[in-house]
DNA sequence: GCGACAG
DNA sequence: ATCTTGTCGC
């Protein structure tokens, strides 16, 4: 699936996104430990402009081990739900550019925590195979208690009675983060790899690198 | 019917 | 996401 075939419309992006679902996997097979994390973020311009950077890091260390970006123009309007068609173009182009290939992708959004249990991380595991979870800014959908204060408290994150994610705070007294799984990979394996990710910000350094990425390559 | 609504 | 100054704190 590339851009020539890639959905226009509201309606015919809710189709694609539908038979995609079909095709997620919630076995987890990673490694308690990947060797690499790879975080991905899109920044935007005033118009049209779109970039998009990803960035793989030693998960001992978090040092770079390769950075791509890709600058191109938007192709899908924003909107709530079908979010993973305005970001997945150029960010699956800036994957293609790795040499090395992911272990693990890290997104800037939702995975199961989403009105369909589908959003980008779903979206971008699916398509690239590879075992993928979601760290969001904000809530999406669901409710959940308030997480201890301290680093390393979570709650559930429940949408229609399902549990679609955890709130987990990632830094003392720091507002939480929404974790949820994406493909591959379970939601206790996402957590954990989340702080391992954040030992010093709130955000993953995955995430921090690849925003600071992609603004840069907007230049 | 009235809000809410990832980035 | 982005528009935006100063300001509080380590």
């Amino acid at each position: 699936m590339h851009t020539g075939d890639w959905p226009k419309t509201a309606e015919d992006a809710l189709a694609v996104q539908e038979r995609l679902r079909g095709l997620v996997d919630l076995v987890d097979d990673l490694a308690e430990l990947p060797p690499t994390v790879t975080g991905l973020d899109v920044a935007y311009d005033g118009a049209d402009g779109i970039a998009a950077a990803v960035v793989t890091l030693e998960t001992t260390g978090l040092t770079v081990v390769e950075q791509r970006t890709h600058r191109a123009r938007a192709v899908f309007p924003y909107e709530p739900g079908l979010f993973a068609f305005r970001e997945l173009p150029p960010l699956l182009a800036a994957l293609e550019r790795l040499d090395r290939e992911p272990d693990v992708l890290v997104c800037d959004g939702h995975g199961l925590a989403h009105p369909r249990r589908f959003g980008l991380a779903c979206h971008l595991g699916v398509l690239t195979g590879l075992p993928a979870f979601g760290v969001g800014k904000t809530r999406f959908v669901g409710s959940h208690a308030e997480p201890g204060p301290s680093r390393g408290s979570a709650e559930p994150l429940v949408d229609a009675g399902e549990e679609v994610g955890a709130v987990l705070r990632t830094q003392d007294g720091v507002k939480p983060v929404y974790v949820s799984a994406g493909h591959r990979i379970a939601l206790a394996h996402a957590c954990r790899l989340t702080l391992a990710l954040a030992p010093r910000y709130r955000l993953p350094e995955t995430t921090r690198l690849a925003d600071r990425l992609s603004r840069v390559a907007l230049r």
